[in-house]
This record gives structure tokens, C-alpha cells and sequence, in this order.
DNA sequence: CCAGCGGATGTTTACGTAAACATTACGAGC
DNA sequence: GCTCGTAATGTTTACGTAAACATCCGCTGG
């Protein structure tokens, strides 16, 4: 900066002002400094700058391997709304989702130059972490249920859930099956809830629950045992990656879908238009969740408010060939 | 740092000398020092130590969007590896892949605490960017090729599209058709290439090339055209996404797969053992990369080396369901 | 018994920037 | 013509850390 302002001719301060963009700065000097920056190839250093502002501008997520399709589009929103607010994006990726490993990241987000941290994970995994968020790092939650303790943004998981089974009990079919996500996950918890709630609202009594663990194999395994029940006619999947795998079993079994059994997922992946048959499914939009985990944290920053609270994103039903009317609602009607 | 120093008792270069775990200082001071730092809740503020040491101990990574499998899976193994080395990742997302988009996140680039940069992206919208990268940040491209100017890792494309195609030719296929990527892509541009050389190389003439972008939708388009060649019998399509709205037009056209016509993909994507049929693939190993760019870029930020060059990772090829002899083969033989 | 040595700790300084304050220059108003 | 106000620019200082150098202390060996 020193070089810049010498060759400038004037102050280290007016380069300062310069690079800031504020005003006080004659056109004609303006020129002369911006010319001088190119000419040495001066670029701002932005550890002094943090240095003295006492912000870094930058924003930490914390999220558990970038394995799922919602983690990822939540990132990618939340990088692109965090820049457009000057802010940069780091990482903390946690390998495996293990509390030593997440106490791992907390100490690493540390020494780490983040003004806040937007963590993309289970909750429970937060809770039970021994090592404490640092004091002066503002946190919002996505994608968890934690409203008293921390700000959440969410989809509105529930409401897709029951989105996902009154569809399906609208077309006729006299009952609905879940094909869970795993035990320890509050997203497959709501949703399985919100399942038991629209049936049992409805008159209906809950077929037992299946579960997987996410994964289209897992999808595919529960689908061989759903097969063999021929009552089974409709299955609304907790996402698209077990509807994938359920449809290959149902296939394999001589299932045929929609015409035997009706299956809906969740999610939307781009991938799930062109699945065998193009799959009904519950819409999320990450993006938004994205961008609103940075409006809020941006918002804590600057006011420095500690009230927590949650925002639900809606979802919205995707209609395609997977779901239909029973067989036997069509023959009778 | 001043507070922790007075409250042990001691001066502040003792405190550093143990935030960074030097030696040369007593057990007992030792834990006086660390006693003191818990006790308020000190943490190093990475601003100033960025600023003494001249380092920001941080990548950045430059990306057009995180829409693709392979990208995210190398971003993955990127910031998990970065993080072994003591180092943070940061995102330069770039929204849409435009020269102006480029242009903008290099000049954020320039602002940003970054000792070198990741660039996993077309490498003609590097060569074409009107803004330079800031002097003194290494460089390293991912999944590109400009070993000339930059220093490249990048997955062995024409070996594992050779493989695809010798795979389907020692199958008994008389030829193989190819559902190339876009245009403007170089990945895809190489996969062609090396299937028409596999193609020649084995004294065969290539039909007609058949371009899609990337999508499953694409896939599904070329595919309702070509199920209407009943002399084509092998696909080789240059991503599991095209495969997979490949799989899906050949179904509705009446086209059994592998029976009437063989496919293989290419990625390897986690869904795509649950496609219908299972798809056979080449793997990609994306997270071999990733490892592979953090440790040279980390041995040019050490060394400032200037050399140039390219890593090819190797692929390997994943036998499945869609892909098997031709109908004439199994007759005749 | 004292010089000399080495390990433990303290003091000074500089990293690059921007806020706060100081100075200069110039024109308007009396 | 002199003062005052304002816009433009310059000077000083502090942000938190760690390298470089300085100091202190106890012990060893002649």
C-alpha cells in the first residue's frame, strides 16, 4: 500500500480511501491511485483488513460429507446468496458423522477466521458435542429441529410428508406405507411422524413402518419385503434415492408401478424425472433454505441478537407417472 | 492474548509460544498458560496470525456451480484432505458459467485470504478471462487439460472410455454407439475422441455421433432416436445421468436392455446400481482427485515451483446388469 | 569461586490496514 | 482583506500476533 500511495504521490490513506470506494477522494486523484494499483499489481490484504475490522467476512458451514443431494444445493445457495452479501464461504467438513469427529471441527472452527457458522447436520450431533461452540460465533441450523435453542431454517418437512400421503389416499388407496429413512435421523423422524398423523387424521390405521438407511439399496432390499404384500398398494418413500431402489424391486418382483402399487418420494432430485416410471415426489427447495440460513445469519451479525426461532420453506407436490388410482378403485369405479 | 499472559503470570510471547506448541517452555508454565486460556475463553485470532506470518493457510476453490456429481465428490475430498494439512477450504462459487461470471469471482479472488486456488472447470473459460489471477497464487486445475500452462489432475478420460468401448466390443458387438456430452466441454470432447479411436483402432468405422449435455433428459431425447436404429446394439453414453433417460426411452420404445441393446455409463454414481437394469459404468475416482490436488498444490505453495504438468487418475471399470452380449452372438453361438 | 553456557522467559518491533485526528487549501461572506 | 467553513489530503496510532533479540537464572567446569 505504502508503494502504491509513493508512486501515487500521496498518503497511505488515500489509497485506503481508494480501495474502500469512499468518497472525500478527488476524481483526478482517484485515477491517479487506481493506476498505480495496476501498474504494481496491488492487491488489499485482507488479514490486515480483518485485522482491523475485527470481521473476517466470512461465513463457516459445518455439514456432514457433502454425500446428499439437500446438503449440497443448501451449500450451493448458501455460497452464492453469501458472496452477493461480500461474504466469503469455508468449509468444515466432518468425514464421518461421529462426535469426535464433529468436536474436531468445533476446536478447528476455532483458530478458524469465520464471523459465523451455518451448520448443516442432525442436531443431536450439536447437542451432544463436548467442545463448545467459540463465544461471539453466531450459529443458524439448517435443516434440524431446534428452534428454542438455536435459529433454524427448515423445509417444512411434516407438510410434505402429509402432502405426500393425502395424495396418495385421495387417488383411493385405502392405506399408505412408509419407507423410513434411518433411526437416528430427525428428517426421516418428522416425516415418519407426519406420515402416522395424516393417516391416523384420516381414519386410517398405520401399516407397519419400514425403514432404510437413505440409500437406494436400502430402498431396494425394503422393497423385496414389500413385494411379497399384496395389500401393499401404495408406498410414499422418505426420499427419492429408496423410491429408486423400491421401484427396481417392485420391478423385479412383477410389480407394476403405478398400476400395482403407487410410489411416491421426496426430494425432487433432477435425476428423479427420468426415473422407471418418472417419479411423484415431494419438491424441497434448498435453495431457499440456503439463502435464508445467510439472510438470517447476516441479520445476527450486524445486530447481534440472540433470539432463536424457526423458518419453514414450503414444499410442493410433483406430480408424474408413479402414482395412480388402485387397481381395485378402478375397477369398481 | 495480553489478558491470558497476565493471568498466568506471564508475558505474551510465552502464551504464543504455547498457542503454537513450541518448546522451550516449563510443563508447569505450560499449563498455567493453558489453564489461563480456558479460563477466558481465548481463542487466536487468525487475522493477525495470517498478517505475522504472511500465510492464510487456506484454498480456494473455484467452481462453476456444484450441480455435478463429480465435482462435489471432489470438493469433498478437497476440504477433507486440506483439512489434514492444517488448511481451510474456501468456495468461489461461479453461478453460471459465463466469462463475465469468471472474471468476477477471479477479481473477488483477489480479495480473498487465499494462498492458491483449485479451479475445477472448463479450463477455456480460465484461458479466455480478461482478469488474471493475482501473482503470487498458485494454481491447480482439476479435470481439465492445460498441462502445458497449468498444473493438471484430471481423470483418465480416453483410458476409460477406450475401456467402455473394448468392453463392448469383446462382448461381440459389431460397434458401438456413442451419447457424447456437450460441445463445449473438453471431458466430453476426449471421451469422444477416444471412442472413435477405439472404434478405429479396431478396424471399425464409428456411426454417427449423438450429442446430448449432461442431463437425463438429454439421455432420454437421443435415446427415443436411437431406439429407432435396430442395428445399434452397444451405447456407450458419456455419463450415468444421459444413461440413465438413455435406459428409460429404450423401455418405452420396446428395446430390452442388455437383450436388444447393451449400455454403459460413465461416473459411477452411488444410484447407479439401482437403475433398471443396474448400469454398467466406468468409475471415476473423484476423491483421488481431489487428495491429489491439495497435496501439490501444497507442495507448490512450500516450494514455489513454477513446473507444469499433468496427474491422470486411473478408472476402472464396473461390470452390471446393462450391458451383454448382442442377440446375433448369443444365436450364432 | 567465578566465567561461561544454555535453557526459560521477557521486551521490542513489524506485519498491512483503516479509524481518528490533524493539517492544508480554497472560496464565500462580511 | 480577513475569518470561517468545508472539502481534500496527510499523520498517527492500534488491531493481535510471532520473529528477533535481550535478559535472567542456575549449573558446570576449570
Amino acid at each position: 500500500m505504502a508503494d502504491v500511495a509513493q508512486l501515487a504521490g500521496v498518503s497511505s490513506q488515500t489509497v485506503s480511501r481508494v480501495s474502500n470506494g469512499f468518497p472525500g477522494v478527488t476524481e483526478e486523484t482517484r485515477q491517479q491511485v487506481m493506476a498505480a494499483m495496476r501498474e504494481l499489481g496491488y492487491r488489499p490484504n485482507s488479514a490486515a483488513r480483518a485485522l482491523k475490522r475485527g470481521e473476517f467476512r466470512t461465513l463457516g458451514v459445518i455439514t456432514f460429507s457433502l454425500s446428499t443431494h439437500g446438503n449440497i444445493r443448501t451449500l450451493e445457495a448458501i455460497a452464492t446468496s453469501a458472496a452477493r452479501h461480500g461474504y466469503a464461504v469455508t468449509l468444515l467438513p466432518v468425514a464421518v458423522p461421529t462426535q469426535d469427529e464433529v468436536n474436531g471441527a468445533f476446536s478447528r472452527l476455532g483458530e478458524l477466521a469465520v464471523d459465523a457458522v451455518i451448520v448443516i447436520m442432525e442436531i443431536h450431533l450439536l447437542d451432544a458435542a463436548t467442545v463448545s461452540l467459540p463465544p461471539g460465533v453466531q450459529v443458524v441450523v439448517a435443516d434440524s429441529d431446534a428452534g428454542d435453542r438455536y435459529t433454524v431454517v427448515d423445509t417444512d418437512q411434516a407438510g410434505g410428508a402429509r402432502d405426500a400421503v393425502r395424495h396418495l389416499l385421495d387417488l383411493g388407496h385405502d392405506t399408505v406405507w412408509h419407507l423410513a429413512g434411518p433411526e437416528g435421523s430427525f428428517a426421516a423422524q418428522r416425516r415418519a411422524n407426519a406420515w402416522r398423523d395424516a393417516l391416523t387424521g384420516a381414519g386410517v390405521t398405520p401399516p407397519p413402518l419400514v425403514r432404510g438407511d437413505w440409500s437406494a439399496e436400502s430402498g431396494y432390499r425394503a422393497g423385496l419385503r414389500l413385494a411379497d404384500h399384496h395389500d401393499c398398494t401404495a408406498v410414499f418413500a422418505a426420499n427419492d434415492q429408496m423410491a429408486l431402489g423400491l421401484l427396481r424391486a417392485l420391478h423385479e418382483r412383477g410389480r407394476r408401478v403405478p398400476d400395482d402399487v403407487s410410489v411416491i418420494g421426496f426430494d425432487d432430485l433432477p435425476e428423479s424425472a427420468s426415473f422407471l416410471p418418472p417419479l411423484t415426489t415431494i419438491h424441497q427447495d434448498f435453495a431457499e433454505v440456503g439463502r435464508l440460513c445467510v439472510e438470517s445469519i447476516i441479520t445476527k451479525i450486524r445486530q447481534g441478537g440472540t433470539a432463536h426461532g424457526t423458518t419453514l420453506v414450503p414444499t410442493r407436490l410433483v406430480r408424474r407417472a408413479s402414482t395412480g388410482a388402485p387397481a381395485g378403485a378402478r375397477e369398481g369405479g
